[in-house]
DNA sequence: GATGAATGAGCATTCATTCAT
DNA sequence: AATGAATGAATGCTCATTCAT
């Protein structure tokens, strides 16, 4: 009667693959081998196969929980009172929640041309509603688009991967381009 | 049993090597085969090989230049009369310069490995005293660190990149950064 | 612990196997993925497996049932009363009939390996009786075996297949077969 | 002075990976694997593709020879004083020839739609005045095209490679295919 | 010294077959 | 018995590096 008899199996399997993913993917990002994670994730590199077509696949669903999770977030805050103060609290918990998220950086790139563009594009959507928000409540500079704001975070994520573990860089390049995006006085 | 110039030759192979291997990377970043980078030369692979051990240490040679010679813009700067003018001139002319230098954003990665920390030692050193020339005359915020500049300046890189040919988006960047280094009125 | 009419539902599960797997390799040929067939059949691939042991043993399974038709239109005509009109009724009956049946090409095949030689034992009995019965009435030339006559048939389904939807060119082609194969005169 | 200091390695490595991937091809077709024909050959993977972009483009040059020689003849008997003859001589020089051409069974395929259509252009044209020559003269029937042509022979080859070594079976079916394609009486 | 040919490990992906549930 | 998940060997192709000439 219970209806998932081995189903468990191939949920696990599902699961350990795609932690391994996540992990290897937020470490070295879209570059990983296929048959490293399928490796790590004690797997046949054909099981990885059966739960996700293609690579790009696999990487996007090893991303699809961070960037739901931020989604939502940045939603929540469409309707916040203060506009600036959600703008900057949404970028706040972007840019410095985890830790290095190299994936992040790759899932970004989209615009370049070719990548993971599916993923995205609610994000998008809601930081271009907080972005105009905070921009016509006079909080942020105007001379700036989403596309520009996502550019640039992902600048962030890319170099603060590179610069390591660096103490304190990632709060203090964050300063810098909080303050370079709020209104200039 | 002729007794050719052959240094002469050697060094004119290692040149025309050089020549191609930097418009190579600047276009397309480390990702360049080396077997392409031969082709564009003209020369062999192997002669590639008699003049650098390995990829990297050819992409370390192409850069070596352009960092020199932004690094000696950097020293004249670093004696002008206005120190906050300098600064900010040395970074639009860093970042808005040439075209898009995948491979200067490629060069300043690497810390995970080992890469060009070798090589940006004497821009860091002349960077420092630029930006801490900027800092004391007030025009630059005081908690930025070399490192954190680096940082930001390979992030603008990397992000510009990836993003393409988005027009004014570079300018747009560079706007948020360089309005984000001022101090904090 | 039920006691259900387990043969009952295997059977099914044969025959919808065999099915999916007929009409499959009618369009495809045996490259078909054996996993395909499973699930155009609504089972698991373990149970094709369970019925055959094999993928070529599906194969000729899914043959069978055709050549066994065949066949016994070819005993049907063994007795008709011209010998020569049968044999080319018979023909057209195989060459022209359905689709283009890439499996029968494949079915045909194979005999470098070991393949459906088994499946088509008593239609080339049948065929051969047609066979001398046209050439002792005077109707086909002499010097053709059923061996001869199979490849011949065997080429026409193969070369059909590949030149795909050619409009009138299975039977332009089989007119130059027939009247290859009647006496010449 | 010698103009070719190391091209002699070179070339005997690709006349051996050439040789290997005829023997093959002749054998089996377009689908042997690679790495087999470089095995064969005892080189790496990496040589063939050194000498030739791609299977298919391997493939292609080993057929070349046998193509171009097959053209040539074709072309010789355009001239002809019996155009019947030339064409029947033609056939028979082609389909007749050496052992069994698996190869170009697959060279042939091309009408499908997707492979070495590149190859057998100018076999196709020369062969289309054979044909229509022939025609012309009354010595094979009008209703068949150069495209029906090449299928027949197309189906020969596949269905002869098939049958493997039955001795006299080429020259039997040859033998029903021209009567076929003489003009009827 | 230079050449460019050869190597061979590596990569994403497919598929017949086996096996735990 | 059935399921469908897992396996792992293949496959076509790329590219950094080595080496015979």
């Amino acid at each position: 009667m219970t209806d998932r008899p081995l189903r468990a199996d191939a949920r696990r399997n599902r699961e350990r693959v795609l932690a391994a993913a996540q992990e290897a993917f937020a470490a070295e990002g879209l570059s990983v081998p296929l048959d490293e994670i399928a490796r790590r994730a004690g797997v046949g590199a054909g099981t990885v196969y059966r739960h996700f077509p293609t690579k790009e696949a696999l990487f996007e669903a090893a991303i699809l929980d961070q960037v739901e999770k931020i989604t939502a977030h940045a939603r929540d805050l469409t309707t916040a009172d203060d506009p600036g103060t959600a703008f900057f609290e949404f970028l706040e918990q972007l840019v410095l929640q985890g830790g290095v998220k190299r994936d992040l950086a790759d899932a970004l790139r989209a615009n370049g041309g070719d990548y993971p563009r599916t993923v995205s594009r609610d994000l998008e959507a809601a930081l271009a509603t907080l972005l105009s928000r905070a921009q016509q409540a006079g909080a942020v500079r105007p001379d700036i688009s989403v596309g520009d704001l996502l550019t640039i975070i992902k600048g962030i994520f890319l170099a603060a991967h590179d610069a390591g573990a660096t103490p304190g860089l990632r709060e203090r390049t964050f300063a810098v381009m909080t303050d370079g995006l709020r209104t200039s006085r």
